[in-house]
RNA sequence: GGCGGAGUAGCCAAGUGGUAAGGCAAUGGUUUGCAAAACCGUCAUUCGAGGGUUCGAUUCCCUCCUCCGCCUCCA
């Protein structure tokens, strides 16, 4: 597959290094509160990418790691009154159960910034050692970047910019730490009170990692000097990644991601997402109004990822409707397939455009046109043919991730009695033709929050929106 | 101010130097006591505005307008 690099700013085809298998590294959430949708939205379309290379026959590694120690997870487990470890473990496990709804796979590794400490430090030392880092008087370490004539390279920023960022802020965080240049960023945090407990030792004394350098100090461990593809939303270019690729190039001396994807931020209802305006949403929020992860994994790759998706409850709603006309027609498909056949080829029969706009820079919105038209085109197939069209579709289905709702059941929803006996009363009215009492006794049903729909010989009731 | 991205029907959203995928909604018909559901249709001479290049531009170039992101630890 292709796939745009923000590097080189080209498209470019996903080849493994090493010959055999695409290994891939994603920045994870900071574990302090419920994920979002717009977190989702960068977990999903990395999904969806290892998905597609799965797919399409590469084995792939994928690493996401979860960031357990920085200011917000250290702030927030104090005022919770919970250890960082507890406070943490908590939100990961809630975030592993979103991933799971939202049909995310889970990575192969998942390493915490805390487990790892050791291999920062040595990190660390071995950039102090070349020359890249130096120590301040506080007992923090920041990284040199005039020792780097990269940096910048992946945000595009020059050196005019830095120096600009640099008097910017010189006003708001002087008083902060000591920097021998105000755009150097830190490696080490030397221990404050405000850090509680949370500390350890370093040759340079207690303190903690630097965000950055978490990521860089992992991709290490797990992955080497040189990795296939280093992922994850538009806000890391700079500084997160920009700092990644001066750090682990300095220290280890390869040519560290070979490719970058960064999934762009979704707005919502046309602006930005943010607390403050209360339209951010987390799965929880929008189970309560009544939608599935599913739906909402549906939505968020409804739109390429290189640009922004205008998120809206309608969307949802759509989406609801969409996947239901999806799993309609692929029991239909299913009902005329012929069972016997076994299917060996690798084609996507009428939804090979699908699969292609999937392979073409992810470009997953174009790959649900292709599956609704390619559904079309398969409607008139029948045994061996509307086989094989079926497996198409299926593979294209799990490259997505999308798991359709299932045919509801006659008992899928509690029915109180009191709502029974009504729609039962409406019935027999139906049934003596005495439509008047049939409608007030629908009209009631309806306020109640109930939906009749009659069929021929017995009706079915819905919960109402 | 610098850098990057976006503006396509009521909404969401693909795409392309050769005349606009798909979904939702809406709407007409069939069906239904009426509805709902289902099924069959319809639904952008036009792609933010104005210039330019071209046989031809929504697609390339210029200007302008609007929106969004980043500019030191936000996916």
């Amino acid at each position: 597959m292709r796939l745009f690099d923000t590097l080189s700013r080209t498209e470019r085809e996903l080849l493994p290094i090493d010959g055999s298998t695409y290994r891939f590294y994603c920045c994870g959430p900071t574990v302090y509160g419920p994920a979002h949708i717009g977190n989702f939205r960068t977990f999903v379309l990395q999904d969806v990418l290892r998905r597609t290379l799965e797919t399409g026959g590469t084995r792939t590694l994928h690493i996401r790691n979860i960031t357990d120690v920085d200011d917000k997870t250290i702030r927030d487990s104090q005022s919770a009154g919970q250890s960082l470890k507890q406070f943490t473990t908590g939100w990961t496990e809630k975030f592993h159960v979103d991933c799971e709804k939202i049909g995310l796979l889970e990575p192969h590794i998942e390493p915490g910034a805390v487990d790892h400490i050791p291999q920062q430090i040595a990190m660390i030392q071995k950039l102090v050692e070349k020359g890249h880092a130096y120590a301040s008087d506080d007992g923090s370490v920041y990284f040199k970047i005039s020792s780097f004539p990269g940096y910048g390279r992946l945000s595009r920023l020059d050196q005019r910019e830095l120096e600009i960022g640099k008097t910017q802020n010189a006003r708001s965080s002087s008083d902060e730490y000591e920097k021998d240049s105000l755009s150097d960023f830190v490696l080490w945090k030397g221990r404050r009170a405000e850090d509680g407990e949370n500390f350890w030792p370093s040759p340079w004394g207690e303190g903690r990692p630097g965000w950055h350098l978490e990521c860089s100090a992992m991709i290490q461990e797990y992955l080497g000097d040189s990795f296939d593809l280093h992922s994850g939303g538009v806000d890391l270019v700079f500084p997160h990644h920009e700092n990644e690729i001066a750090q682990s190039e300095c220290a280890c001396g390869g040519h560290f991601a070979a490719q970058w994807f960064h999934i762009t931020h979704l707005l919502v209802d046309g602006g930005k997402m943010s607390k403050s305006l209360g339209n951010l949403y987390t799965l929880a929020d929008l189970a309560e109004r009544g939608f599935s992860a599913m739906e909402v994994r549906y939505v968020l790759i409804g739109a390429h990822y290189r640009k922004p998706l205008n998120f809206t409850l309608d969307s949802l709603s759509g989406a609801r409707e969409a996947m239901a006309k999806l799993a309609k027609a692929a029991r239909q498909l299913a009902a005329k397939a012929d069972p016997e056949t076994r299917l060996v080829s690798a084609d996507f029969g009428p939804f090979q455009a699908a699969w292609d706009s999937l392979n073409n820079d992810l470009n997953t919105p174009g790959a649900l046109g292709g599956i609704f038209t390619g559904l079309r085109d398969a409607a008139n197939l029948t045994g061996p043919e509307a086989a094989a069209a079926l497996a198409g579709f299926n593979r294209l289905l799990r490259a997505l991730g999308l798991t359709l709702p299932e045919e509801i059941g006659q008992d899928a929803v509690e029915i109180p009695e009191s709502v029974r006996l009504l729609a039962e009363a409406r019935w027999q009215a139906r049934l003596a033709k005495n439509w008047a009492e049939s409608d007030v006794l629908r009209a009631e049903l309806t306020r109640q929050g109930w939906l009749v729909k009659d069929g021929k010989d017995s009706y079915t009731l819905e919960l109402n929106d």
